[in-house]
Parts: structure tokens; C-alpha cells; sequence
DNA sequence: TCTTCAATAATCGCATACAATACGGTTCTT
DNA sequence: AAGAACCGTATTGTATGCGATTATTGAAGA
């Protein structure tokens, strides 16, 4: 391929003159590293996983550069990891660092409950609670709709703070969450129990700030309780075989 | 400059022939990295300046493919604008910004304080109590050394939590304060007040967690008040004239 | 058969090259 | 003279190329 013409940027002219793009215009570095993202958290690449920059250019379309920038973005980020002059690979967090994410994810989780409580408006409310609605349809049906839905409870809370930073944050701990459930979680975990969301609402509305921080609090511990405590996967074959080589008698280096 | 061969990567190879290295190695790029982020944060880099890519490269010895790489971990971190096809800018955070990250660093923090209630050793005391001895001698000097000194105490007590990714949050949420009262803070505001980092200890010491969020939150709030209130700069024109034309009775779009 | 080592292949780090866009000044029009 | 259209220049966006580093394979030696 010589050089191809770079696709027109995507431009929106209004009828007035203006062009709209509040934020479109850093295309394809952005659009990479969305796409890489979006990758990682449903798992179309595991964690773990080797991530060579040519062949994923090659199959996103760009050079190598631009993988390479967004590689730096997602480390940033926790998603990947990157090792100097080994190339990049998709982050696989050990146990050590799912208690920290987890941790960190509740105080800011909590932050957002007290920031809420008593300033949710009726439209916020209602909107929480349709969404919360779908939820409970979704809930028998175990497929990764059920589990992005309780996700995005949690940051649609975070974007009603109007707090970016914090807005950021959430998400940023909560991808690597989705990471982390990848790696040990149970199988069919339901993540959140939908009446707990319920209960939150309630709290928020009533502007109770400590009741909700404590029911946001409980709800992310039972999370990890009920989807983390078993490894179930470990991070290499040496983990694997270990205890058969103990059992064995014999001693990994 | 045709093609400068690269300068021999820096390992130090010990006796055993083990090479230590345990972070060293991506080093051109991360080099970049943290020039650019020292200078930002000690203000060698006035917010809203104008960063261009080839004359920083040059400065720093390297090629503009490196700086590009700094800019957008920099972006992420709040610390530069990346506006599309028009470079890089130091952030120039609005009120509203530094309002969202002071209030994400009280929440951060207070996680700390709770997280360290009753677990600091013995050999952690001494540190911090040795730090805020330097900061007591410091204070008479307005010196950027006291600014520093009061930052460092708030990493200290976030590295010692062991939690990598708070350490991270509080890292971040730190160094753009920096960038913050820089523009909006008052001239000889001292930053930290050493008693309450003293007070901060002792309750850190007794294990009293909830007085130590407790002070830490008002600590912090504190600062935000005796620093922050008296907006120094105004972002740009408009900002400055939105008031004249208020009372002339005109209307800023 | 199990190491050790060397040659080769694959991949990364970074600089450079070229295309696209934005900026500033000049000229032309009204 | 004020504004619009034009053009040259500066700067950004992205691809490619070259040297360096690491992985791999296969052969020779123990």
C-alpha cells in the first residue's frame, strides 16, 4: 500500500456556518484507542494477551504509530501493560492489585453517593430507576448484557455528580474491575444485586449521605465477596503447576 | 543531525551479572515524560502556554514522535490540553475544574487517612514526624521549597498505604493542584499548615480512623479556602469583561 | 538426550518524511 | 477603509524506514 489518502475528517457543517464537533477531531489516534479499549473490557482480548503493534494496525487500518500511542494511553489507564522492548500486552492484574482497584473503586464510589445524596433531581431519579428496570429484565438472561448494565448504573451515577475528574476516575476503576471479574471471577456472578441499586436510590433520594454511602460501600464489598474470592485462573503455566510439582515431591525454581 | 547512534541504554550491570534495572528501561520516552511533567509542575511551563512539538523536541534532544508520546500521557493526566490539529497547551484548569479536583482529592485522601489509621509502624511515624520537622524549618522561607515539602507529606502518606493505584489518584490529583493555585491561588498562601499535619499524625498513631479522615478532610478544605478563594487570573478576555458588560447592561453570548 | 550457543527472524524504539490543516499577511473587491 | 479571498509558512497528523533488542530455531558439544 503506497500511501492512501487520508480519509476526510469528519466534519459536520451546520446550516449556520459553524461546524459542530465538540469533540470528534482527533480521529484516528482517538478512534484506536476506542476501539483497543473497548477490546480489552469485553474481552475480545484476553488478559494477558500478547499485543504486537503491526498486526493490530494492520487490522485496525493505521501504522504502527498510532497503536503505539494509544498502548501508552491504555497503560496510563492500568488496561495494558507495557514492557520496555517486549511490546505490549493486555494488563493482567495480579490479586494484590484487584484489592487496591477495588478498594480505590469504593472511596470513589462513596464519594459519589455523598455528593449525590439530596441533589438528585426528578429526571435523574426516574432515570436511575428505568435504568435499573432494565436491569431486572436483563437479570435472567446471564450474557454480557447483564453485566454491562450494572456497570453502567455505576457511571451513570458518576456522570450525574458533574464531577469530570471523578467521572473519570469511576470509569477508569471500573474497566479494570471488568478486567479483573475476567480473570477471577466466578462464571455466572451477577455482579450487582439489583435490589441494592434499588435501596441506593431510595437513599439518595431521601439525601441520607451517610445511609448512601454505606449501602454504596456494602454493595461494591458484596461484589467482590460474591464474584472475587475464588482464583480461578492463574497467571501462568508455573502457577498451574506448582502444587503438582509439590505434590510431587519436586521443587519450581 | 544525520543519525545519532543511541545512547547505550542505561543498565547497570552488578557483580553477580544480574542487571537491577528494575524501572529503568523505557527510557527515552519516560525521560520525556517527566521533564515535561517537572517543568509544568514547578511552573518552569506557565499554564495556557503554547507547547510545540518540534521546538521541545529540540530542546530536549529528541524527536517530535517522543513528545507526542508525553503529550497524550500528560493529557490524560490533566495536566496538558491536547487540542485537535492545534497542539498542546499546559492546562489551564477553570475554577469549575479545580473545584472537581480538589473535591476528588478530599475523597481520595480521606481514604488514606482511614486506610492508615492504626497501621503505621513505628519506622513510618519517625518518617512522617521527620518530614514535618523539614517542613517547620522550611516554613519561614516562601520558597518553592515549602510548597513542595507539604505536597510530598500528602505522597508520603499515600505510597505508605501500599496501594499502588491510590498512590497514583493522589499523585495526580496533587500535581494538578499545583498547576491550579499556580493560576488561582494567593501569592503567599502557605499551603499547608505544619499542626495540622501534626495533629494528622497523632490521630494516624491512636488509630482514630474517623479523626483522621476527619482532619484530613478539613485540612484539605482548609487549603482550598485559605488559597483558592480569590480567583487571581482570569482565563481569558472574556472572562474579565463578562462583568463590565453585566452592568452596562449588555449581554456576553 | 539434554544443554549451550549462534544465526536468523520477529519486533520494538525512535527519527524522519510527507500530507493535511491552521495561521498570518497581502491583495483584491466593494 | 473594511471585509473577503488568496497564498505562503508554520505546525500538526500519520506512515515509513533503519538500527537495536529480543525471541526462536537449529546445530554442535557434553
Amino acid at each position: 500500500m503506497p500511501r492512501p489518502t487520508r480519509p476526510s475528517r469528519a466534519k459536520t457543517p451546520m446550516t449556520n456556518g459553524k461546524v459542530t464537533e465538540t469533540r470528534g477531531p482527533v480521529p484516528r489516534a482517538q478512534a484506536v484507542y476506542k476501539a483497543l479499549r473497548r477490546a480489552i473490557i469485553e474481552q475480545a482480548l484476553k488478559p494477558g494477551m500478547k499485543l504486537p503493534e503491526d498486526s493490530i494496525g494492520e487490522q485496525l487500518g493505521v501504522s504502527r504509530t498510532l497503536v503505539r500511542e494509544a498502548f501508552g494511553r491504555l497503560a496510563v489507564e492500568g488496561l495494558v501493560e507495557l514492557k520496555p522492548n517486549r511490546g505490549a500486552n493486555v494488563a493482567y492484574p495480579t490479586l494484590e492489585e484487584a484489592r487496591d482497584v477495588f478498594d480505590v473503586r469504593r472511596g470513589l464510589e462513596r464519594l459519589v453517593a455523598e455528593n449525590l445524596a439530596g441533589r438528585l433531581t426528578a429526571a435523574q431519579a426516574a432515570e436511575l430507576e428505568a435504568h435499573v428496570r432494565l436491569e431486572e429484565k436483563a437479570h435472567g438472561q446471564d450474557g454480557p448484557e447483564s453485566i454491562r448494565l450494572s456497570g453502567e448504573f455505576h457511571i451513570k451515577l458518576a456522570e450525574m455528580t458533574g464531577n469530570a475528574l471523578l467521572l473519570r476516575y469511576v470509569q477508569e476503576a471500573s474497566s479494570r474491575c471488568s478486567l479483573i471479574l475476567a480473570i477471577y471471577g466466578r462464571p455466572h456472578s451477577s455482579e450487582c444485586a439489583v435490589s441494592e441499586h434499588r435501596q441506593l436510590i431510595e437513599a439518595l433520594r431521601a439525601g441520607d449521605a451517610a445511609r448512601a454511602a454505606q449501602l454504596m460501600d456494602h454493595h461494591l464489598q458484596s461484589v467482590v465477596t460474591r464474584a472475587l474470592l475464588a482464583p480461578r485462573a492463574e497467571r501462568d503455566i508455573r502457577d498451574v503447576l506448582a502444587p503438582y510439582a509439590l505434590s510431587e515431591g519436586l521443587t519450581p525454581s
